[in-house]
DNA sequence: GCAATCCTTCCTTCGACTGGAAGGTGCTCG
DNA sequence: CGAGCACCTTCCAGTCGAAGGAAGGATTGC
């Protein structure tokens, strides 16, 4: 199939396709006018590349996980370790994010949100320390 | 005071203060020597920055905050109002990445994690839809 | 014959800095 | 008086990740 159909079908825009194409992700095939020609194989890859990208992964590691992936003789392992990295960077990040959510909750919760000009929320930020 | 003490009594490095001037974020003084020339009105904008920028606050964000800051006559709302958008997209932003985490915690108690090739995290990236 | 789809290449975007080079200033030591 | 050094200035370029867009051309399908 062309790239029109495949990004259909893997739901990836056609330029991410050939990206992923120019950073060596995928390498598909092509007809003798010049075309891409993407496979079954291909699908299945893009498909993972997508799904992986919106957990979050960053590129690089796909491209550990596609290697992974392409490697019938990897361990497991290998695998669980990449996931359970980018499981931490997740947890961190959303323990910062939930940090900020409650100072931030907080602060709104103390201000009054009318027409005076008084306002805790400015009277911590040029103050508080972290 | 001079570029060095503010940047080290606001925790900012030199190098963000002068962007900050750049982008029109503060205006400080200049002394004859053509040094930049800080007060503690100064430090309290910068200090407010920082603040606001360690809390998500876009750049964006604090320099509507610093225009509401420097506005005697600003409503309490208008402050409130940017701190509650900013809130709802930290509470999105956690929202995703608890779903990422599901996901992920999910697929790596799924994984034996030993020697053998057999991965359930890889086959689910391959087949999974959103 | 013409629109849709494909190709390539190069440039641009976003956000928020950060680095580095080249050069002026100011303080101290001898 | 001069050397040396820290500190300051400006300006330009680059970083990161992940594409997006426009230009200009070839090919295919109806």
């Amino acid at each position: 199939m062309n790239i029109g159909e495949i990004s259909e079908r893997s739901g990836l825009p056609a330029k991410t396709i050939r990206y992923y194409e120019d950073i060596g992700l995928i390498t598909p095939d092509r007809s003798e006018n010049g075309y891409r020609l993407f496979g079954a194989q291909d699908l299945h890859k893009l498909t993972f590349l997508a799904r992986a990208r919106a957990l979050g992964f960053s590129i690089e590691d796909c491209r550990t996980l596609m290697a992974l992936y392409e490697d019938d003789t990897r361990a497991s392992a290998d695998v669980k370790h990449v996931a359970i990295q980018h499981l931490h960077r997740i947890e961190e990040k959303i323990e910062q994010l939930q940090s900020m959510r409650q100072t931030l909750s907080h602060l709104v919760s103390t201000c009054a949100g009318d027409n005076r000009p008084d306002c805790p929320i400015l009277k911590d930020l040029a103050t508080a320390k972290l």
